[in-house]
Parts: C-alpha cells; structure tokens; sequence
DNA sequence: CTAAATACCTGATGGC
DNA sequence: TGCCATCAGGTATTTA
C-alpha cells in the first residue's frame, strides 16, 4: 500500500526511463480508475518529460504541452518493462517509451488514477491545497502545533489528512506515533508542542529511514522492477497486535480509529 | 466551519 | 471444494 517511501522508491525506479525521454504512445485497457483515464491524455504522445517530480502521494511527469498526474492509490504500482505485450491481470494502462521500454499502470484495486492537465500541476485541483512536504523544512513541530489547536480529531486522522501533511498514511502514522510516545486516539488539539516537536522529526526519520529500505511490503508494494521492500522488518507495531513491544514487551494492541486499523503500545505511548 | 461516514474496488482470508 | 462475509486501505466526497 503505497504511502511516501513507495511512492518516492517508484519515482525513483521509472526516473531513468521516463525524464527526457519521450512518450511514443499510450495504450489504456481500462480506463475505470478512481476516475475515468482522461482521453485528452494522448496529448503527451511525442512529448518529451521534462520534469518528473513526487508531490505527497502524486507523482507528476511534466511536459511541455501538460502534465501526466497518476496516483498509486493503494494497490496501483508502475513497473518497467521490455515488452509491451507482457500484460498481466489489472495491468489498465501502457506507456511506450524510447529505447523498447515500457511503463505499466498496475492497480487490481483501481483506487489510483492517472490524469492529464494542461496547466501547471500545482494549479490542479487535488495538488492545489495539499499540506506541506513532510520532509521539507516548512513542516515543523511548531506548525503542527498551530493547525491542531482546538481540533478534537484523534491526532492519527490528523497527521493522515493530506491537507495538514502529505505522505503520511495508515502505516507511518502508526509508527511515527509509536515514537513519539503519542497515543493514537488522543485529541490533536489536547497534544503538547513538546509532542509536536517530537512527532514531526519521528515522522520525518521515519519515512527517511524507509525510502532507504525501498518502502514497505505487506501485501502487494513492489517497486518499478517488480521487486518488494524491506522496511516491514523495521516496523515497531503495525501489524504487530498481541506481539512483545520492542521497547517494554507489553503487547501490542490494536484498535480501530477513523475507520483504520490502529496499532500502539499502552505502556510506551500516552 | 468541523467531524464522521461513505464510496470506490478486488483479492486474501476465515468460517461453515 | 465452494460460498459468503469480512477486511484491507487513500482520499475525495457526502452527510451530519
């Protein structure tokens, strides 16, 4: 399930087959993702990518008429290929590019989408008022300090809301609230700043530390060569209900908030 | 305005 | 072995 360290290890992974090089052609099989495939799209055909960049959980690829906008949701992935015809179950869309490589859209789910504008993307109406990068210097402890005051939501679905920060989703927020010796189902606005400061760097070392491992691999995350993660070895309590905590060995508990499965420790987090 | 619920979708899993 | 129910989850959208 892609969160910020997968979609950073696949942009990373289609970077040298896709930036300057050209898109040949399109190919959409299905084109029912979370939205219809635009068919406007085929604009980028001939079109070199001159830019190709990570926004939260978007990956954009920039042209010179437009902007390629795709969303991994949560079982999407884009692999490179050597052969356009290799087509597996839920491959929906082809991209030919030079030199016989190919890029395939992957999503037996269908909760991703790939999309086209013509304006700059940051103008684009789901990137317009995304939250900040969680590993840029804009994203603080002190700013999420001043966002949470007065809200009552538990500080999970806050950290998850891609208008407060990008990136973070169920599985780092599990983890990066385990750090920080947060409990999940708290009030944001009921926690410290001290606890800020501390939950952002954790948010940030956490993802930093799994974008080196290639992301995290529970079901179905494999990267742009069909290969998985490692950062699941690393997890201190997602998934980890009724097993020792690594720091006291109380057992891990799990509880459903907003809807996610939520994993903490009782003992460690407060 | 906020907060919570819902919708979208298929595959894996567990109970019978 | 088959069938049904449940769960997984990103996030825009709808409802309260």
């Amino acid at each position: 399930m892609p969160e910020l360290p997968e979609v950073e290890t696949t942009l990373r992974g289609i970077s040298p087959y896709l930036l300057n090089k050209k898109i040949k052609a399109i190919k959409i099989r299905q084109p029912r993702l979370r939205w219809p495939v635009p068919d406007d799209i085929h604009a980028a055909t001939d079109q070199k990518i001159v830019l190709l960049e990570r926004r939260g959980k978007y990956i954009i690829a920039g042209s010179r008429v437009g902007s390629i906008i795709m969303h991994l949701g949560m079982s999407g992935s884009l692999r490179i290929a050597d052969q356009p015809f290799e087509v597996r179950k839920h491959d929906h869309v082809l991209f030919e590019l030079s030199h016989k490589k190919f890029m395939i859209y992957h999503d037996p789910r269908r909760f991703g989408s790939i999309l086209w504008t013509r304006d700059p993307a940051e103008q684009y109406p789901l990137l317009a008022d995304l939250g900040p990068e969680p590993l840029s210097d804009e994203f603080t402890g002190k700013y999420l300090f001043k966002k949470s005051r007065n809200k009552k939501v538990a500080i999970k679905n806050f950290v998850m809301n891609s208008h407060i920060v990008v990136g973070v989703g169920n599985i780092y927020a599990s983890e990066a609230l385990f750090r920080a010796g947060i409990r999940p189902g708290r009030a944001a606005g009921r926690v410290t700043a001290a606890s800020f400061n501390l939950l952002a760097t954790e948010i940030k070392s956490v993802l930093t530390a799994a974008i080196k491992s290639g992301g995290t691999t529970l079901r179905d995350f494999v990267n742009s060569a069909g290969e998985p993660g490692y950062f699941q070895q690393t997890l201190n309590v997602y998934g980890r209900e009724g097993e020792p905590c690594n720091q006291c060995g109380e057992n891990i508990k799990q509880r459903t908030i907003g809807q996610r499965s939520t994993f903490f420790c009782t003992n460690c987090q407060t």
